[in-house]
DNA sequence: AGATGCTACCTTGCATAACAAAGTAGCTTA
DNA sequence: TAAGCTACTTTGTTATGCAAGGTAGCATCT
């Protein structure tokens, strides 16, 4: 019932999953880091909401720091049910990441 | 305003392009081409709707024809806006792709 | 003729994901 | 005290994918 079988939907959450899972990280943090990789378009009002869903569903935990500058920072880490459904959407990104590169390079051959 | 941001929604509608513009086709066997391929928990409630809906952008033109067995079928082609489309498609699909994979198999180093 | 089953298409309604936008608040610097 | 950055949160909107159900043509079997 909740095994993930929409087709791609939630991509940006395994993302966030693993960079969590390298290193304990915060919201603000994460907006620049998937930045740097390449996702340039992904914007805190996409990330904040996962990071609480995530937290609903005990796969991250946050604790409240102080930081040297600005507000009190949440740092994440991942919980052994957040570990588990990161190597289950690893999984899951390669069984799609294939199919759709075949179907998507085979532009022209016929079989 | 249209440009699609979200970060993979619609890679079944890139993968149904890409189908369609390989060979004519109707929805029925696509959905037998995309369990084919490996994208086996795609259902007819997701391509027809999709169908529709790149009909309505006029991605796609359908246009009945008689089958041997059973009733009509409604073969799809591209249109020059689809093909544009499809490319632009998978422009973005590579885009995401590489972020995506070197956040997950990076998944223990240190910089 | 009627029943079943396959082919083939379409529609409705729902859950969820991603996003924009706006709001709150702490700290720093001028 | 005002501006600007850091940092988190919430609300409402859009769109994607899906389940479920409906319609209908044709073939086969009885």
């Amino acid at each position: 019932m909740s095994l993930r079988s929409q087709l791609l939907k939630g991509v940006l959450e395994g993302c966030i999953l693993s960079i969590i899972n390298r290193q304990s990280t915060y919201g603000y943090e994460l907006s620049v880091r998937l930045q740097e990789f390449g996702l340039s378009d992904v914007s805190e009002g996409s990330i904040y909401p996962i990071l609480l869903r995530l937290q609903k569903e005990k796969l991250i935990e946050g604790t409240m720091q102080k930081s040297d500058l600005g507000p009190k920072r949440k740092y994440y880490h991942l919980t052994e049910d957040g570990q588990h459904a990161l190597r289950e959407f690893m999984e899951q990104w390669e069984n799609i990441k294939l199919p759709v590169d075949n179907i998507l390079n085979k532009g022209g051959e016929t079989d």
